[in-house]
DNA sequence: TAATTATATCGCAATATTACGATTGTTATT
DNA sequence: AATAACAATCGTAATATTGCGATATAATTA
């Protein structure tokens, strides 16, 4: 119990949901925001901006990048994040899938 | 601790954050693709379709229709749900500008 | 009215998430 | 080599999610 039974469900499935999980966070939101307007990377200027501490600055990221949004280079002491265009496009191209599947005509119940 | 401290945040990432929340798990993803394929709405077939318990479909279906993705009548014995035209527009609005936001232009880091 | 059918809700256990202080690496500077 | 700066990881507490059996509620049918 308590765990999600992935087993029963399509690799599709599980992808969107495993990338809608990965977006269903403002601060991961903030973050790619951030990280698209400056489309340069960035890193530790997060920790400023959001109100939030290092670590679970760190961890949001950990999961982002987990996730295969976005990416992250050693750049000097620092640490500079990018979005990954492949997996970006992926996600346009299912998302876009998905919700264009759905065709407002008829009214329902 | 352990709570989203949503006031740090825009009500733009809260909106945003919500509805990917609520798409964030294969079995939601499962009921309103089934939803759109039918048209006209279904209920309890999806007990029977999807391998969950009864009390477990019908939470998902709750946060699904808090979230304002679907709309529940009423019909005699069962509950008849469908998409809610309204929200998914502005789901893919919404969705649509975040992730066009991004142009995938210049290499980064 | 009683029985049936379909859903929702309650209560619980297992697991996951969120947040943060403290610590541990890494690289750069002195 | 020692120090400083930055980011990752560890450990922990609070809260949320997932799943299901059992029960409650609502509408139909016998």
């Amino acid at each position: 119990m308590g765990l999600t039974r992935t087993e029963i469900f399509t690799e599709e499935q599980n992808l969107l949901a495993s990338l809608f999980k990965a977006m269903a966070h403002p601060a991961r939101i903030a973050i790619l925001q951030r990280i698209i307007l400056s489309n340069t990377c960035i890193c530790g200027d997060l920790v400023g901006e959001l109100g939030l501490a290092q670590a679970t600055i760190s961890q949001h990221l950990k999961e982002l990048k987990s996730a295969g949004l976005i990416q992250g280079t050693i750049e000097g002491v620092s640490v500079c994040y990018c979005i990954d265009p492949k997996v970006w496009k992926l996600l346009e191209n299912r998302l876009g899938e998905f919700l264009g599947s759905y065709k407002g005509t008829t009214e329902c119940c």
